[in-house]
RNA sequence: GGGGGCAUAGCUCAGCUGGUUAGAGCGCAUGCUUCACAUGCAUGAGGUCACAGGUUCGAGCCCUGUUGUCCCCACCA
């Protein structure tokens, strides 16, 4: 089968996905006569579709098990999908309320998870098949959901664990609340931003006397309903007499005493803090140190309760204004001063939270971290790039305890019941149906889910069996590497570490890849608000899949945030059309030929330089791909395909195969295809669509290049000399070149070159290739050049070419340049006579160094003669 | 307050453990209807490697400081 003349994603593509599917590639088996290498692929929220960060954090992954698959490990890439709790559940609110008109709470738990299900089939199921698209070798025979009957026997497994040894508690405690979520959030589910506001200055009266008062600084004055207390600090001369006096609370008159607490900052505002319990972490330890009441004044909605009297339900923002109305007409407003301070957002919905004390169910974090730390400090975790590991230790070093209830509907129940008739707590793997104290059956589970980033963290070890002991969790874990964005580093990666070590006692991974985000082409996020998002999809329309992963890999190193440019896809496209084309010719030209071993044929200079890049090149891209620098593997691939292989040996073979010996047709095209051959599956992992159908067109190859061996470093065909010699060829074909050019010289003129040199027998050895490149009609070989009227010349390092070009030379043109390059030299011999003169560089550096420079040394004070005698021929 | 990244060609970025004349892509200039490819070929122009010190035989790379810029964490009554 013939292939097309112009390089057509489209054509191919989807066929070929499926064709992988069916021959069953992606399906990892364990094989104990493999080693095993497991990637767990971060799973995608069902919340929506696959924007470039997926696409990029999928192929980087599917290049490495791509790789690992060719090199011969029992590759695991298993896939899977996160239910995203409340992710998910905002956006199926929003969806109920579009398009049936109703409310969560009106439809009732059991319908808003029907609804929520069938949300999870219609995405799951279309985040598949984007995956599909890209081209993802992944092993869908496993393929996962977090909700699914495995992930569920996990987490339960895991929560009773953790509850039974104390791990998980019930508390009392200030959390982030999301007033438009109406759920707890964990601390690393808010973001911060500042924001300007102000500092509103209240003044409280003294009870006993009305002419003494405090005045206290706030940025939440709506909050003064839950005031418990005001704090100076002990040492602080203002206020010292005024502590254990009570004090007047505005508006509501109730009774509030000072309190002596460091937490006060002298320098700080006024001195004074108004003690908000229930609404405020600090306040809420202070409360604590002083036993104070913990008057909650917001309901979970954010408007304030009845704690707000007549400001009952109203929102906390226009209760601010309201408040801040009526101190001021009752006099208590002291001053307003602008100011500007941070305040926390759910990372879902973007909406202010809001701090307040509720009942909700912690992790404790203190004796998990330690080991976590350690994990990573010893190397069992190597983090990639290093220095995402003091972001990891700083992190765990100040870990709190993990909240981990959510008032959501979506997610995993929380296997935690309470009897009714006794009160006890329950907590088994198995759910129970009577008390174990009363024998009563009346119990009630826990309304709340778990923090969808729980079951995330049991993700390594819950999709291949966990509890269980499964033949697959005994084989593929702990797992090779996990590749992720570094803004999941808190979320998940921290917690997938100590969960692994506490749970399966075992790390999850070895390895862990942190890539960086995909920006848009001005290095902006890209996000839905600024709309600057682009459809990795509509890109795949248009150039297909392997254009869109070269731009999503090329430049990109660990840990760095990297740009989305059309150009780069357009980059890829053009790379992938050269290697199509030169294929195309390779192909073409193998017809009626005979493809011989290499070890059958007499290789030319030409045919040693381009089997000695490629052994070059092969070592580079193994070593690469070994270090996860897969934008460099691919740069390396890059050139080598583009500049050796096609724009120099291609080239190269054309003497040879428009010639008319038949051997040296049949050993150029059998040389064309070994390169070709190994270029391609060098290229697969990062380009696998268009090398697997490339491969199939090529002659002698069985099957699928996906399940082909990767090319090994061959030492016998590095030909290190005869590379480096050939170098020389190509430096006299580009000198050729220039110098026509400079002259004004069309490049299709065909020229004469005469050469004086003592390398004939190696130039004699090349010269069809010389002549054909170089554009020449001939080469003479000739100890003097004085009969040969006006010629222009060049040095080089195999030969001083001289072309006779008749009127064409511009003596005056040609001195000068001459000049120029005898000035060049003699500043060169100037630097190394400098280097070489310096007794501390002989004594220090290298010796092979110092022997390089030495031979350098030689070589220009070489040239600098020849040049000389050039110059002195023009007279 | 703590930690980190970045600063190299007009633009986007490589530059490994310090060692020839610092590279690529895009852009630019000039010339090519050469039989795989104009999604191409050839030739070329373009850099005080942010600044100031230091270590070293030798610094784009290591150290200290400065400036600019971006990010993360904590605090912010």
């Amino acid at each position: 089968m013939e292939m097309q003349k112009t390089y057509n994603p489209k054509d191919f593509e989807d066929r070929i996905y499926a064709d992988w599917c069916e021959k069953g590639y992606f399906h990892a088996e364990i094989d104990p006569n493999k080693v095993p290498f497991t990637i767990v692929m971060p799973p995608p929220n069902i919340t929506g579709q696959l924007h470039m960060g997926h696409a990029m954090d999928c192929t980087l992954q599917d290049t490495i098990i791509r790789f690992k698959r060719m090199r011969g490990y029992a590759a695991l890439w298993l896939p899977g999908t996160d239910h995203a709790a409340i992710a998910t559940e905002v956006k199926v609110v929003d969806s109920i309320k579009e398009t049936e008109g109703v409310t969560k709470e009106q439809l009732g738990r059991e319908e808003f998870l029907k609804r929520t299900w069938a949300w999870k089939e219609k995405y799951a199921g279309r985040i598949c098949e984007q995956l599909k698209k890209m081209g993802s070798s992944c092993d869908w025979d496993r393929l996962t959901f977090t909700m699914d009957e495995k992930c569920s026997r996990a987490v339960r497994e895991a929560f009773v664990n953790l509850y039974h040894k104390g791990l998980i508690y019930q508390g009392n405690r200030i959390i982030n609340w999301c007033p438009h979520c109406k759920t707890a959030l964990s601390d690393a589910e808010v973001e911060y931003s500042d924001e300007a506001s102000a500092f509103w200055h209240l003044r409280y009266f003294a009870k006993d006397d009305p002419n003494r008062s405090l005045v206290v600084a706030t940025t939440r004055p709506e909050t003064m309903f839950g005031d418990t207390a005001v704090a100076v600090n002990p040492e602080d001369p203002r206020y010292k007499d005024m502590i254990g006096k009570m004090l007047i609370l505005p508006i509501v008159n109730r009774e509030i005493p000072v309190v002596a607490d460091e937490h006060a900052d002298m320098e700080f505002g006024t001195g004074c803090v108004k003690i908000t319990p229930a609404h405020d972490p600090n306040d809420f330890e202070v409360g604590l140190r002083h036993n104070l009441p913990v008057v909650c004044v917001m309901n979970e909605d954010g408007t304030m309760n009845d704690g707000a009297g007549k400001y009952s339900g109203m929102d906390r923002y226009a209760c601010r204004k309201a408040v801040v109305e009526e101190l001021e007409a009752l006099g208590n407003l002291v001053k307003i001063e602008p100011h500007t301070h941070s305040v926390g957002h759910c990372y879902r919905c973007h909406n202010a939270v809001e701090p307040m004390v509720s009942k909700q169910w912690f992790v404790k974090m203190e004796p998990l971290a330690k080991p976590a730390i350690q994990a990573v400090m010893k190397n069992r975790i190597k983090i990639i790039p290093d220095r995402l590991s003091k972001t990891y230790y700083n992190w765990m070093e100040n870990v709190r305890d993990w909240c981990i209830s959510r008032q959501l509907w979506w997610g995993h129940r929380i296997p935690v019941w309470t009897c009714s008739d006794c009160g006890k707590q329950i907590c088994e793997k198995k759910d129970p149906s009577i008390c174990p104290a009363c024998g009563s059956s009346r119990l009630e589970q826990d309304e709340d889910v778990l923090d969808t980033w729980f079951s995330s963290a049991l993700w390594p070890f819950s999709t291949l069996g966990w509890p269980d002991e499964t033949p697959d969790l005994d084989y593929f874990y702990p797992t090779d590497v996990l590749v992720t964005g570094y803004d999941i580093l808190f979320f998940w990666v921290a917690r997938m570490i100590f969960s692994g070590l506490e749970h399966k006692k075992q790390i999850p991974f070895r390895d862990v890849l942190f890539h960086g985000l995909v920006r848009d082409e001005q290095g902006r996020k890209m996000s839905k608000s600024l709309g600057n998002g682009v459809d990795p999809l509509t890109v795949i329309d248009k150039y297909g899949a392997d254009s869109l992963r070269f731009s999503l890999i090329t430049g990109v190193a660990p840990g760095n945030d990297t740009r989305y440019t059309e150009a780069k896809v357009e980059a890829g496209r053009n790379f992938i059309n050269k290697i199509w084309n030169a294929s195309r010719f390779v192909i073409m030209n193998v017809e009626g030929r005979n493809v011989l071993p290499l070890k059958q044929i007499k290789l030319t200079p030409a045919d040693k330089w381009i089997v000695s890049k490629l052994e070059t090149c092969i070592k580079e891209v193994t070593l690469n791909l070994n270090k996860y620098e897969i934008g460099v593997a691919l740069s390396k691939l890059y050139d080598f395909m583009w500049d050796d292989f096609c724009d120099w040996y291609i080239e190269l073979t054309k003497s040879a195969l428009y010639g008319t010996d038949e051997a040296k047709k049949d050993g150029a095209v059998s040389v064309l295809v070994f390169v070709l051959e190994n270029a391609l599956k060098l290229l697969h992992p990062f380009l696998p669509f268009v090398t697997e159908e490339i491969f199939d067109h090529l002659p002698n190859t069985e099957g699928s290049i996906m399940v082909a061996e990767f090319p090994r470093y061959n030492a016998k065909l590095a030909y290190k000399k005869e590379a480096k010699a050939f170098e020389g060829i190509k430096e006299m074909i580009q000198s050729v070149r220039a110098v026509k050019k400079e002259v004004g010289c069309a490049p299709s003129k065909r020229v004469d070159l005469y050469l004086i040199t003592e390398n004939k027998r190696f130039i004699h050895a090349n010269e069809a290739p010389l002549l054909k490149l170089a554009g020449a009609n001939s080469v003479k070989y000739v100890e003097d050049v004085s009969a040969l009227g006006k010629t222009v010349s060049k040095l080089c390092e195999l030969a001083q070419i001289y072309i006779p070009l008749g009127e064409l030379v511009d003596l005056e043109k040609e001195k000068a340049r001459l000049e120029g390059e005898l000035e060049r030299i003699i500043s060169e011999i100037a630097r190394a006579d400098g280097k070489l003169s310096n007794q501390n560089f002989l004594l220090k550096a290298p010796k092979k160094l110092v022997e390089d420079e030495r031979a350098k040394y030689e070589k220009y004070l070489d040239m600098k003669k020849k040049i000389e005698q050039q110059l002195k021929d023009f007279e």
